[in-house]
Formats: structure tokens, sequence, C-alpha cells
DNA sequence: CTTTCTCTGGAACGTCGTTCCAGTCAAGCT
DNA sequence: AGCTTGACTGGAACGACGTTCCAGAGAAAG
């Protein structure tokens, strides 16, 4: 615990908490998530591993204070949209936006249970949900479920930006994957051959617009439907 | 490579990696995802580190082939179900189910690009979308939105098993964070004080199915509406 | 019997997260 | 001014990991 009683400074390059969690993301943005070391860390921070350890109780914590720290710009806007599923747009399109500049970040949000951060954006999706006209049954379901499904899209973009990195660059490797899938077995594999010319072009951003939108399609037409138990099986 | 040209054994109990992957999946299973070391499988095999990498790469393509065999059953499961939704609802549930029972094949869902598995899971989740009359714009987006739920979810469940499999249970656990949650402040977060009571009694099978029909419940209401870019901003 | 090839297992390498600890330096006390 | 305290530093060291290396076992082929 850096409890910094009396406010004097030590020297005028200290380390600090922010300098480290600072440093982490730098170092993340740049070589990627095998890239955070805490040699490497304490290399570019001049010191030993010790020192950092002072500071932070371990990687882990570094982790999410770093993810946190790349999606405070994503909850901070608090844009007051015209309706809620504008709202509720923008918030995903934050979170995404962050995690497409971060990957990393993308991951550290599917490994984690509730990432911090996380936990704000759940409350603004919920209280857009509420603001719906859900019924408060499914209030709590509903907005799981965006989550939910904003974490997968993360985690997918984290680790296909993790296996990308390398040489190729993006288009050329969804290309790649996109010929492997139009020479599938026809028969066992009608829907994949199907839409694999669709792959290499598509855009990211637009297709997780969509599935938001398909979300919140399904609230507009399931809300104020039966309370619940409306499903088959 | 372990290229048998001759079919002949040679011995009782050779290794083999079909007997690896399985005792992977067994070790897995019982300690979680950081019980599987090369060091600890060479002596549950009762061999050493060299012999397994003849049979297997590396410890992804380990990884990968566990998970594999785990949702080999969710895959396989071809019940020809009444409506397309129903279809989609078992195969999804089949691939929760399998990550309920391993966790750790969860993370590595959500860790992978895609998982050789879920290329037969997207191809039938995109035959019943067809089938459900999705123009084939749309089909490539809606697929992906469900795919990318089913993943969400099975990576929370597994961050989830992850950090409450020590010390004390999953319901005492839950518990525990939603007494932490009711204790937030009022004015930052209203809506997770609200549901914080719903928490420790939810069902995770329901409340991801509910997800699902919340998605097929989209899919229905848009299908066929406006060929597509029908959304604001 | 010798050679060949598949397959084995244990030693060893390099890297990682983390711990340990002797030491530095400013502030407060006497 | 000297002494003590406690916040901070940095480098050495530990144990564990994934992976590589390699001497050799043992059955099949010549």
């Amino acid at each position: 615990m850096p409890a910094r009683t009396r406010n004097t400074e030590r020297r005028e390059d200290a380390l600090s908490r922010e300098r480290i969690v600072a440093a982490a993301v730098a170092m993340l943005d740049e070589s990627g998530e095998g890239g955070l070391t805490f040699r490497a860390l304490s290399a570019h921070l001049r010191t030993g591993a010790g020192a950092i350890y002072w500071h932070v109780a371990n990687k882990d914590e570094l982790l999410v204070a770093a993810t946190e720290e790349v999606l405070a710009g994503a909850i901070a806007a608090e844009t007051a949209e015209h309706t809620p599923e504008d709202a509720i747009r923008a918030l995903a399109l934050g979170v995404f936006d962050a995690v497409d500049e971060h990957p990393w970040a993308g991951t550290q949000l599917a490994r984690v249970p509730v990432q911090p951060a996380m936990v704000h954006v759940f409350e603004r999706l919920g209280r857009q949900i509420q603001a719906l006209g859900v019924p408060l049954a499914d209030q709590f379901t509903w907005a799981s479920a965006l989550l939910n499904y904003i974490l997968g899209v993360a985690g997918q973009n984290a680790a296909l930006a993790r296996t990308v990195a390398p040489g190729t660059n993006r288009p050329e490797f969804l290309g790649e994957i996109a010929s492997q899938w139009s020479r599938l077995d026809p028969a066992e594999f009608p829907f994949i051959r199907a839409v694999a010319d669709q792959l290499p072009a598509h855009d990211d951003r637009d297709q997780f617009l969509a599935g938001i939108d398909l979300i919140l399609a399904g609230v507009t037409a399931l809300r104020g439907a039966v309370p619940r138990q409306s499903r088959g099986q």
C-alpha cells in the first residue's frame, strides 16, 4: 500500500501506480499481450521488479488497472442520447472501439469475471433497458444478454488480433480463411460456403452494431409480452 | 507426426494422442485450468515430457484437442427438432452444458479465434437462421451474433468458475457479490442495486436460454424488414 | 546380426511471476 | 547535529512452467 501520509515527493522521477499502469498500457499496445513482463516493465521504467511490486500487488491487478484505464473513456461518455436504444448503441460502441484499439483489453474482459469497468457498463445498459419499459423480472436477464454479447465480441476480436498479429495483415488473413471456407465439403458446410465471400469484406464494427440492433429488436418484440416462461422446451 | 505406417502396436500401454488428450481432459476437469502441466501430465501418464511432444505439437494444440473432445457431444446431437428456433436452442444448450461441465473449455473458446468445433456450431446456427427465412445479406451477421453471444456466456461462465473455485461454493459466492451490489451508491448504481437480489437465485442456464430467445425474437422481428441499413446513428 | 525407424523419458534451457532483502534517502524527533 | 523511522528502491534468487534435446530402447526389416 503506497500510503503517502505526508505529501512529500521523494524524487522527481518517483515511481507511482499511475506511471506503472501507463507504462503497462504503452507496452501492451506496442507489443501485445505477451509483451507485458515484469522484467520488460522494469527495464522500461529503469527500476527493478521489486519496486513495482511495492505499488502493484501482482500482474492480474496490473492488467485490471490497465484495462480500466483504457475503458475509462467509454464509460465516461455520458452523452444524453435521444432514445434508450441510441444510448445502448453508443455505450456498446464505446466498449467496442476501446477493445478494437487495445485488443489485449478484450482478452482481459473475457478472462476476468466482472472487470470493474464493466460494472458501470452493466449499470448503464440496465438503466436503458429499464427505460425501454422492460418488466422488472426481465431487466436483469436482458441486460446480461447485452453484456455477454459485448464481451463475446470483445473476446473474439482479441483472439483474432492475437493470431493475425505476426506477419500478414488483417484483410489478407481473412481472405485466407475465406478461401479455406469455400473449399469445405459442400455437403457438410453449405452455409459457411455460402457466406464465405462475405467474410473478407465485412466491417466488424457494423456487424457488431447489427448484433446489438438484433437484440434490441428482440427487446422491443418481447417487452410487455407474457410475463415470462413463454418458451418452448 | 505419429505416422503409424505399419499398424503394429509397440506395447500394450503405448502412448497415443487419444490417451494423452483423454488424460488432459481428466486433469483439467479435476484440477482446473492451472492443473494441466506437461510435468503433471507426464507423471499421470508415467512417462516424460518429451514422449508427449512426439504426439502433440504443443500445449495450445492439446487444449484445442481437449476442448474438441468435450464439445463433440454437443455437435453430434443432430436431433431433428420441430422448428429452427428449437434446433438453435438445442444446439446452444448443448454448448452451454458442455462448458458448464468443463469450465476450462469456456476459457479456451473465448481465447482461440475459431475453435474447430465452433465451425460446426456456426454452420448449424447459420442453416437454422437460413431456415427462418432471413435474407442472405443478414444470415452471416445474425449467425455471428448468436455465436458471439454463446461464446461470451461461455467465457464468463469459465471466468466465474475460475474465481469461485478455491474455498467457497457458488451460491455463497454469488450471495457475497449480491450483498456488495446492494451496498453500492444508490445515486450511481440504482439499476444494479435493484437487481442485486436476483443474482444469487438466478439459474444460469435459464438466463442463457432467455438470451437466445431474445435474439431469436429479434430475428423474427427484423426478418423481412427493410433490406438493411434501418438503423439510427 | 545389423540396420532402421518409431517411440520413450529424463535432463537441461530459457523465461516467467513472484519473493526477499540489504540498502537509500527524506522527514521527524531529541 | 545526530539518530531513528519508515517509505521506497533495485537486483539477486526461487520455483514452476513450456519446450527442446538427445541418448537410448525395442520391434521390424534386410
